[in-house]
RNA sequence: UCCUCGGUAGCUCAACGGUAGAGCAUUCGGCUGUUAACCGAAGGGUUGUAGGUUCGAAUCCUACCCGGGGAGCCA
C-alpha cells in the first residue's frame, strides 16, 4: 500500500467520496455481527473506519475483528460523509495492508482512570486524542512565536543552561554538582546572557527551557518550563510592552486562523482569540493594589501579588492587561528604578484574564554601572560575583528592555486548559520526573 | 518546606473490627450502524511498607514510602 492521506484532511471534508489509504493506531473498536467500527488515529485526527463483512474478504475480516487496542494498521476504503460517525466522516473499508498486533493489555482502557495512574503511564496517555490535539497546537505556537520575531528582524540566540549566578532569587535554584567550581545552577532565565548578546547582535530572542526549584505544586507551576524571552537595545518600558502586545496577538491569531478545529476541540472558541487586539490595557501597580483592596482581599502596598490577590484582579478584565511599576523591593536587581519615583521600577507583568494570571514578566533594565552595582548590593548579592555582567555597563551601555513569557501558561490561557501539565508532554514537578 | 486528601483485582471504586465484592478491562461465545456499544460465561487478591492494639485488622494506633489538591514564590 502506498500514498497515505492524513486523517485531518478527511475530516476537513477534502476527500469526500474518494478512495484513499489511511494508516494509524487503533484507538477503539466495536462490532455488531457483521459490521465492525474501527476508530483509527494517525496523529492528525481520529477517523471511524467501518468494515462491512460483505465488502472485504473473510481472512481480512477475521483479522480486523481480532485486532487489539493500539494495534497499528493500514487500511484503504472510500470516504463517506456520515453524521453517525465521530467527526462527520467515515471510511468504508475495502482492503487491508500491513498490520502490527499490539499486546492485548494496553493499560489505558476506554474508561475513567485516576490521575496517579495516568501520570505513571504518561508515555501512553499522551496518545489520548485530547492531549495529541494540544501538542499539535503547541507546535504551531512555537512556530508562530519564532515567526513573529523573525519577521520583525530579531536574531534567535541560545544561552547556557549551566550558570553561576541567580537572577530570580536564590532559593529556587537547581544546583548541579558535576563542575569543579561550586555554585553552578540550571538556568532560571537567559536574562544576564541576553544582555551580553544584545550588544553583539541587537534585538534578540530565545525559546528554551528554564528551571525553577520552587516547591510549588499548583496547576500553574512546572519545575521545567519553556521560556520565550526577548531583549531589545534602545528600548524603554513602553516599547517593550508594545512588543509583548503584538507578539501575543500574533500568536493568538495564528492559532485561531491556522488550527481553528484544534483550538475549538481544546476548549477555546477561536473567535475569542481573533478578537484580541493591541494594545492591551495598562494599569499601575498602585491601581492594582486599590482594586484588590476594594474587592475585600488583604494587600499592602509593597507586597507582591499572591494567587489570592491576582485572581480578583484578572476577573476585572476580558483581555490580558499590564500591571506596571512594581515596587523596587519585589523585583530583581536588573529592573530599572523609575527616575521620577525611585521606590518603583520600570517593570511590568502581563496578566491573562479568567483567573489565569501572570504570563509575561519584564520591563526596562538598569543601564548605569553605579546604579546596577548598588542594586546588586541592595539585593544582598556580591557585585564581584556578577563581574562580567556589570562589565556590560562599562563599554557601550544603552537603555534596553526585555521580557520572558511562559509558554505553557500562555497555552493554558489560550486553550482554556485546567492544568498546566496538559500543555507539555512530560511535565516535571518535585513529585514527578518519571516517566 | 508546610497544610490537606488519598493508596483494596490490570483500572475505577465498595466493604469501615467478624469468610474480600461490583463494574470496566482481558479470554471465549452472541449480535449487520456502533458512539466509554450491548448481552452471556470464565480467569483474576500477601488490601502501599514496617511495627503495634485485639480472640480476630483492609478497617483502630504509630512511623515511613508513593501520589492528588493547595499555600508561600514565580513564567
Amino acid at each position: 500500500m502506498t500514498g497515505f492521506v492524513d486523517i485531518a484532511k478527511i475530516i476537513d471534508g477534502k476527500k469526500d467520496n474518494e478512495q484513499v489509504n489511511v494508516r494509524g493506531w487503533l484507538w477503539n473498536s466495536r462490532s455488531s455481527g457483521g459490521i465492525l467500527f474501527l476508530m483509527i488515529r494517525d496523529g492528525t485526527g481520529i477517523l471511524q473506519c467501518t468494515v462491512n463483512k460483505r465488502n472485504v474478504d473473510e481472512a481480512n475480516y477475521n483479522k480486523l475483528e481480532k485486532l487489539t487496542q493500539e494495534s497499528s494498521l493500514e487500511v484503504s476504503g472510500i470516504v463517506k460523509k456520515d453524521q453517525r460517525a465521530l467527526n462527520g466522516y467515515e471510511l468504508s473499508v475495502n482492503n487491508l495492508g500491513t498490520v502490527y498486533i499490539a499486546q492485548p493489555d494496553f493499560p489505558i482502557a476506554k474508561k475513567d482512570h485516576g490521575l496517579e495512574f495516568l501520570m505513571d503511564n504518561r508515555h501512553l496517555w499522551i496518545r489520548d486524542p485530547k492531549l495529541m490535539n494540544i501538542f499539535r497546537i503547541r507546535s504551531k505556537f512555537m512556530e508562530s512565536a519564532r515567526k513573529y520575531f523573525w519577521e520583525n528582524e530579531y536574531t534567535e540566540i541560545q544561552s547556557p543552561s549551566f550558570q553561576t549566578g541567580a537572577c530570580e532569587g536564590g532559593s529556587t535554584l537547581f544546583e548541579v554538582k558535576y563542575f569543579e567550581r561550586k555554585g553552578v545552577y540550571l538556568s532560571q532565565s537567559w536574562q544576564l546572557y541576553a544582555e551580553a548578546m544584545m550588544s553583539s547582535v541587537g534585538k534578540i530572542f530565545t525559546l528554551a527551557p528554564s528551571f525553577r526549584a520552587e516547591p510549588s505544586r499548583t496547576r500553574r507551576h512546572l519545575s521545567e518550563f519553556w521560556h520565550l524571552e526577548c531583549e531589545e537595545p534602545w528600548s524603554n518600558l513602553n516599547n517593550i510592552n508594545e512588543t509583548g502586545d503584538r507578539l501575543v496577538c500574533y500568536i493568538a491569531h495564528k492559532l485561531a486562523n491556522e488550527m481553528p478545529r484544534e483550538v475549538k476541540n481544546a476548549g477555546r472558541d477561536p473567535n475569542e482569540l481573533l478578537k484580541l487586539k493591541p494594545p492591551f490595557p495598562k494599569i499601575t501597580y498602585d491601581e492594582a493594589v486599590e482594586i484588590v483592596q476594594k474587592s475585600g482581599t488583604e494587600m499592602n502596598w509593597g507586597d507582591d501579588f499572591g494567587w489570592q490577590q491576582e485572581e480578583p484582579l484578572t476577573k476585572e478584565f476580558e483581555t490580558p492587561f499590564w500591571v506596571r511599576g512594581f515596587p523596587t523591593g519585589i523585583k530583581p536587581f536588573y529592573h530599572m528604578p523609575d527616575p521620577a519615583r525611585p521606590e518603583v521600577t520600570l517593570s511590568s507583568d502581563l496578566l491573562a484574564p479568567e483567573g489565569y494570571g501572570e504570563i509575561i514578566g519584564g520591563g526596562q533594565r538598569v543601564h548605569d554601572y553605579d546604579q546596577l552595582v548598588q542594586r546588586i548590593i541592595n539585593d544582598g548579592f556580591i557585585p564581584e560575583d556578577y563581574g562580567w555582567y556589570t562589565d556590560l555597563r562599562k563599554w557601550g551601555t544603552v537603555p534596553h528592555s526585555g521580557f520572558g513569557l511562559g509558554v505553557e501558561r500562555v497555552l493554558c490561557w489560550m486553550l482554556k486548559l485546567e492544568h498546566i501539565r496538559d500543555a507539555i508532554p512530560f511535565p516535571r514537578d518535585m513529585r514527578r520526573v518519571y516517566p
